[in-house]
Formats: C-alpha cells, structure tokens, sequence
DNA sequence: GATGCGTGGAG
DNA sequence: TCTCCAAGCAT
C-alpha cells in the first residue's frame, strides 16, 4: 500500500485527528489484519471464517482467562491441554476444581482458575450457553470489563469497546494522550467506541490486539511497518515510546522464610494445601514458615513444623507481583503417617499436583528432578 | 481508586 | 543482571 498523500500535517488539532481517525482508520486496520492474521489456537482463521464457522465462545473465554494479564506464549500449552481434557463448558463443570487447580499450576493469578471452574459450572447449569452480551457476561465470576467485552466481540460478533492495554497503548499513542494511564482510562475508551466499524467488532478487536502485540509494542513499536502510522501523534511528535505515561511503580520488598522438604519412603514429598484466598490460595505447597520482611534467626530448622533430620538444601529466590520472596530449603527424611493437615505425594503424582512455581524451585533445590514429569528415558534413581 | 494477585520473556 | 510488563479481576 502505497503512503497516502500528505494533506494532513502536524499541526493538526486533537479535535481534528480525532474525527479524521474516526472514519476509515479502523478500516484500514482490518485490511492489515486481514494480511496479517495470527494463527493461534483459540482463533478461527480466515479461511474457517470465509466458510462460515464461528467461533466457539468456550475456547473464547478460556482463552481470554488465560490471557489475563499473560503472554500468549504462556497460554498456548494451557489452553491446548485444557481443551483437550474438557472440550466443552460441561466438560469443565464436571471437573473437581482439584483437578483445575492442578492443570493451571504455573500459569499464574490462581483465583483465575477458581473463578473459571465457578463460571463454568454456573454457564453449565443455564444449559451450557455463555450470555452474548457484555452485562450478562460481566455477571460471571472472573469475566470484568476486558473479557466481556471481549467474548461479545469475538465470539458473537457483536458491537463492544475492547480495551486491554495494548489498546490503551495504542490508543494513548495515536493521540499523545499525556494523562497517566489510571486516569485516563475513560478518555480512552471513548476513542475505542468512536473507532468500532459497524462491521466486524471482532475482528477489529484482535486486530487492535494484534497491533499492540507485534506492531506499537512498548518498547521499540515497529512505527514503519505500521498501518496506522499516518494518523499517529506521537509518531509526528517522534516519542511513542513515551506513551502510555504511567505513575512511578513502587519498590518490591524482599521477604525471608524457611520451606521444608519432607522425603518419605520411595520418593513420596509432604504436602499441604493453602488456604482458599490470598496469595496461591487454594494452591499446594511444601510446609514453610511465615514470610516476614524481618531478617532474624527465624529461618532455621528450629522453625519445621515437626522435627527431623533437617538438612540445608539451598536458597530460592521468586518474585511476586508485589514482593520478592527468599527462601532457605531444608530436607530430611520422615516416616510415618502425614501430620495433621499435610499428604504424602507419591513421587510419579508429584509432577502433576497444584504446585505453584515457586514451590517446584523449593522442592527442586532439596530434590532436582523431582517436580519433572517421568519420563521412559530417565530411570529410577534412588536420590541422596 | 488503590491494592493484591504469578510468571516468564524481551531488551 | 536488571527492568519492564502481558489479551485484568476482585475487593
């Protein structure tokens, strides 16, 4: 396509770029789409598309649930295994949340997959239909404002304002919108509604998506390959990547505590469950002491909850959202039965259970190879 | 409106 | 190594 003539110049009110960026933008935006299509598991291809085949609103939303806050890389293996364990809505509703939990292990932000095993078995029980429209979706445990509107869009096709923040950056690009991004939020969904063709919502959602993914990314936006570059401010101003402007971001703090890996009879580990809410909440872990910002003599053996043989094993370190976590691993052997509130895991279940990644580096570092899934090739092997 | 909530990849 | 931050939601 061949540059537009320049009868548009910089000096260009707001008001102005605007009304021009109302008309035929988003047009043109489908027609890069349209050239540029992503083949993603969850998506329908163009070529299904021209044949008439809709989307699947349950691979929609599961889709978009996995993509909260996530990486479409990280997704993908998710959402294959999970369509393949439960191919429909009531296939989900029938599974123990147990068994959620397990599967989503790793992925991250658990209370999605509580939520996501509580919308299914409330969509399985009005018959298996997810609601077509962005307030009766919303009513869903886990679906906001992204995802409703998301799934009316691409799923039913129908008119929806999609707003993640791909499209807050590039919508706060196009206009050099210097507010921070917080505030700002209601200006810019009201460009996106100006924007919305009257044909198409779905699929100019996923471009706009798309665009922010690949094309406006926050750092390095690939402005010459882009379809929307002529009616971009910051691109005249030559400083997208100052855009979105967002507030200062606050220090993590680093906190301490002990994990103890508990070895049985036949590679078998001692586990518990967390509580529901918080953080991993509903997720399993090896026993561990409170994580205090304090750096005392807490974090020793002295701290196991029940004595044994405890031997250092190393020091992991993860970070969370909003702190960075130091954990000193002890291991020792235990027999018996499990303490009161804890289960052995056999050692070929270990892999499998809800253990978020932080508590596979623990049991890693007092048991390497323990957390990985058995293989033919690796024998038995007794460890220490 | 601010805060809590994971993880891994890119630069 | 370090910093940023990704297709947000619930409270």
């Amino acid at each position: 396509m061949a540059p537009a003539d320049q009868t548009r110049k910089a000096h260009t009110s707001k008001a102005q770029t605007s009304k021009a960026i109302s008309n035929d933008t988003a047009l043109r935006l489908l027609a890069w789409y349209d050239s540029h299509h992503r083949d993603l598991p969850w998506r329908v291809t163009p070529r299904e598309h021209a044949r008439g085949v809709r989307p699947d609103p349950y691979r929609i939303w599961l889709s978009e649930v996995m993509l909260q806050q996530t990486t479409v890389e990280a997704v993908k293996s998710y959402f294959l295994a999970f369509i393949e364990k439960w191919p429909d809505v009531e296939a989900l509703a029938a599974a123990p949340t147990e068994g959620v939990m397990k599967a989503w292990a790793g992925l991250g932000y658990y209370s999605r997959a509580r939520n996501l095993k509580a919308c299914a078995d409330l969509v399985a029980a009005r018959g298996g239909r997810f609601p077509d429209t962005e307030t009766g979706l919303r009513e869903l445990p886990g679906i906001g404002a992204y995802t409703s509107a998301a799934i009316t869009a691409i799923a039913f096709d129908r008119h929806a304002a999609v707003v993640d923040g791909n499209v807050e950056r590039v919508i706060s690009r196009l206009f050099s919108i210097t507010t921070p991004l917080s505030e700002a939020k209601a200006e810019i969904r009201v460009h996106v509604e100006r924007m919305v063709p009257a044909t198409r919502p779905g699929d100019f959602a996923q471009a706009m998506m798309d665009l922010g993914a690949t094309i406006c990314t926050p750092r390095r936006p690939r402005c010459m390959l882009c379809p929307l570059r002529e009616d971009c401010s910051a691109v005249v101003s030559g400083d997208p990547e100052n855009f979105p402007v967002r507030p200062p971001k606050a220090e993590k703090p680093l906190r301490r505590g002990a994990a103890f890996v508990s070895m049985g009879d036949d590679g078998a580990i001692l586990l518990r469950r967390r509580p529901e809410k918080g953080l991993l909440g509903g997720m399993t872990e090896v026993p561990t002491t409170a994580w205090t910002a304090r750096v005392d003599g807490a974090t020793t053996e002295a701290a196991a909850p029940f004595p044994g043989d405890w031997r250092r094993a190393g020091t992991v370190a993860h970070v969370f959202t909003h702190f960075t976590l130091e954990l000193e691993v002890f291991r020792a052997h235990i027999e018996g039965d499990a303490p009161a509130g804890h289960f052995w895991s056999p050692a070929h279940e270990i892999s499998g259970e809800a253990l978020p990644t932080v508590m596979k580096k623990a049991i890693e570092a007092a048991i390497p190879g323990a957390t990985k899934k058995p293989s033919p090739l690796s024998a038995k092997r007794p460890h220490d």
